[in-house]
DNA sequence: AGCACA
């Protein structure tokens, strides 16, 4: 094992991310940037001392988290290298939604009280713990998963340019731009006159247009098309 | 480097 020797896992663990960044926009990066290998179930990261700078992606599958593990290991996000493994443990929304979960044993004083009050609350375990694992805990954006993603090996590397398909002829480049600028680092929008139904769309680097396009990614200009983005090939 | 679940 490659990444550290910790075994497969669906939840991949990262390091070395710039600790300037803020929480709530590390995680919307993230989850934008990895959400090309699979569905993501949920992004853990908090800036305690211990914890700032590392952060967990849990996915769906462990193929996606494999993948993720490989094809981004390195990868420069906000100017530091990503360090990818795989998570030593097993995430507790994994726990939940597979039925193994249980609150885990206090490990400092200082958190006995909150857990003791919590217990004193505790009412009953409705035992029904419904079927659909409810993902995104996270303020992340409902994702459209259009084309259910299988963590092949297909996945391009990120770009800051995007590669829009599935356009209505009609589209302009001005409509485009009203989409895309919405998002910070937009720089331009490139349509070409000859091949009406895709564009190209420049952000400043990959997480910005990794952000866009997980917000955009399915977006309908009219209900028959709903765009197609992916990275442009380098 | 540091493996959590506010």
């Amino acid at each position: 094992m490659l990444s550290g020797d910790v075994p497969p896992n669906q939840t991949i663990y990262i390091r070395n991310i710039n600790e300037k960044v803020k929480k709530d926009e590390l995680k919307r990066s993230l989850y934008a940037l990895f959400s090309q290998y699979g569905r993501i179930l949920d992004v853990v990261a908090l800036k305690t001392a211990k914890l700032r700078g590392q952060a967990w992606v849990v996915f769906s599958e462990v193929t996606a988290a494999s993948n993720a593990v490989r094809q981004m290991q390195s990868f420069p996000f906000y100017d530091k290298p990503m360090r990818i493994q795989y998570a030593k443990t097993k995430s507790d929304c994994i726990a939940k939604a597979d039925g193994t979960f249980k609150p885990r044993e206090k490990k400092k004083k200082q958190e006995e009280k909150a857990e003791r009050k919590r217990k004193a609350e505790e009412p009953q375990q409705s035992a029904a713990t419904a079927n659909g694992s409810s993902a995104h805990s996270n303020g992340a954006p409902a994702p459209s998963y259009r084309q259910g993603r299988t963590g092949a090996q297909e996945t391009v590397a990120p770009n800051s340019i995007l590669f829009i398909q599935n356009l209505p002829y009609e589209t302009t480049s001005m409509m485009l731009q009203m989409l895309f600028e919405q998002y910070p680092g937009f720089k331009e929008i490139r349509m070409i006159e000859a091949k009406p139904g895709i564009a190209f769309v420049e952000y400043g680097d990959d997480v910005q247009s990794s952000v866009a396009m997980q917000a955009l990614q399915g977006f309908k200009i009219t209900p028959q098309c709903a765009m197609t983005i992916t990275y442009a090939k380098k």
